[in-house]
DNA sequence: GTCTATATTTTGATAGAC
DNA sequence: GTCTATCAAAATATAGAC
């Protein structure tokens, strides 16, 4: 029988995750963090060495749940049936996780200092499986060859912009200033069909070159890897 | 015969712009933009009432540039051409500005804390241009109906996070942790291929209904108004 | 594990000389 | 217009009692 469990840092981290999302890095409080946490801030200095840390672990913990929901989904038949359900999936993730969407646009802002060698590896994972999915697509003679990075902003740039502004959307609504608000549901079929066109092969020319390969190159990292006190 | 004119201002909003983009509203640091713009703190209080005041002036700054370039863009004939010509005008402006697409997404991860009227009014205009062309489309027959802040996201989401996470991107490089970089061109290309793609009308059904407008509301600011100490 | 101080540093903003 | 010096308010991190 699973004991009460130390609730504390699950606390601590899905607070951070929203404070982080609402504010940066450098706009998050510690002391804020802790508030939303209902504890205060020496709790968050024994569970995690520093704010570093704590953001770290949090960001390494979403791209582990996208890598991995990405990674176990590509069960359709056909290429194109595969990258629309990539898109659902980018997308599900996304929404159901407030705080990715704008984590994720936040630290490429940043120029990327927050991204060590397991994120990085999670982010290969995306990518690689999306390479799949082209690289299938195109010896079916049903896609054009394209580079999986130019595919996945185009897929996943979108999705974050959309996800992240809510808020900001939101609040102007809320001030009278509606930008009106399509159905999310209208973008996401927008998504796919962008996607979807942009791989058209060209009407004339059908010959399959191969898809440029993602190299791979840095050790995976286990996504769920022990919690307290590192650098 | 223009004078030297005081440059002070100039330099200062220069390197605001980049501090800003490359550390956020929260993490740039005043004492930081005073030393890249080799003048002391002092001086740019005298010229701008706060760090906020300073923030928005870039800000708006910048969306009414994109505005102009945008607005003053629709030359092209067909729908389908100013389509494209809107995508590489928004491309253009983001490349050549490194500073536009970090703000811009920091801004709406932010919450949209800092768009007052002004800058709302320049994103409205982006949008009403963005719904011309679509409605135009879609009354030649050419485009299926959408919602304008749908297209737009598609379009400059990609833009802006290629082009924000660019330094995250050299940075990985430099640790020799590459992940592949595309031509930049092949980006815009696929772009233009997705949002074209995605507005095709569906092969059966032709009908035109009307796009969805987007409500005005505001009076618009003039870009460029006097600068100095206004919150 | 959890709390109440508190030490230390950083940072936004200003006073006032030149 | 430009500078140096400085204040006052945060904010990160820790000590140490319970």
């Amino acid at each position: 029988m699973p004991r009460p469990a130390k609730v504390s840092p699950d606390r601590i981290l899905a607070a951070a995750a929203a404070e982080f999302a609402a504010r940066g890095f450098a706009g998050a409080k510690v002391d804020r963090i802790a508030a939303k946490a209902r504890l205060n801030k020496a709790m968050i200095y024994y569970h995690f060495r520093n704010k570093s840390a704590l953001y770290r672990e949090i960001l390494a913990g979403v791209f582990g749940t996208i890598a991995d929901a990405v990674s176990a989904d590509v069960t359709a038949a056909t290429p194109d049936e595969q990258m629309r359900q990539f898109i659902r999936t980018i997308a599900r993730e996304a929404t159901g996780r407030p705080h990715f969407a704008s984590m994720w646009l936040r630290e490429l802002a940043d120029g990327g200092t927050h991204i060590d060698a397991s994120i990085l590896g999670q982010m290969r994972r995306v990518l690689q499986v999306l390479a799949g999915i082209i690289g299938r697509g195109v010896a079916a003679g049903q896609f054009r060859p394209a580079h999986p990075l130019v595919v996945q902003v185009n897929i996943v740039g979108p999705i974050l912009m959309f996800t992240a502004s809510a808020p900001a959307r939101e609040r102007l609504a809320r001030r009278g200033e509606s930008l009106a608000a399509p159905a999310p549901d209208e973008l996401l079929r927008h998504i796919e069909r962008a996607a979807i066109g942009a791989l058209q092969p060209p009407a004339d020319a059908a010959g399959f070159s191969a898809a440029a390969a993602v190299p791979t190159g840095v050790a995976e990292v286990p996504a769920t890897s022990p919690r307290r006190k590192r650098r």
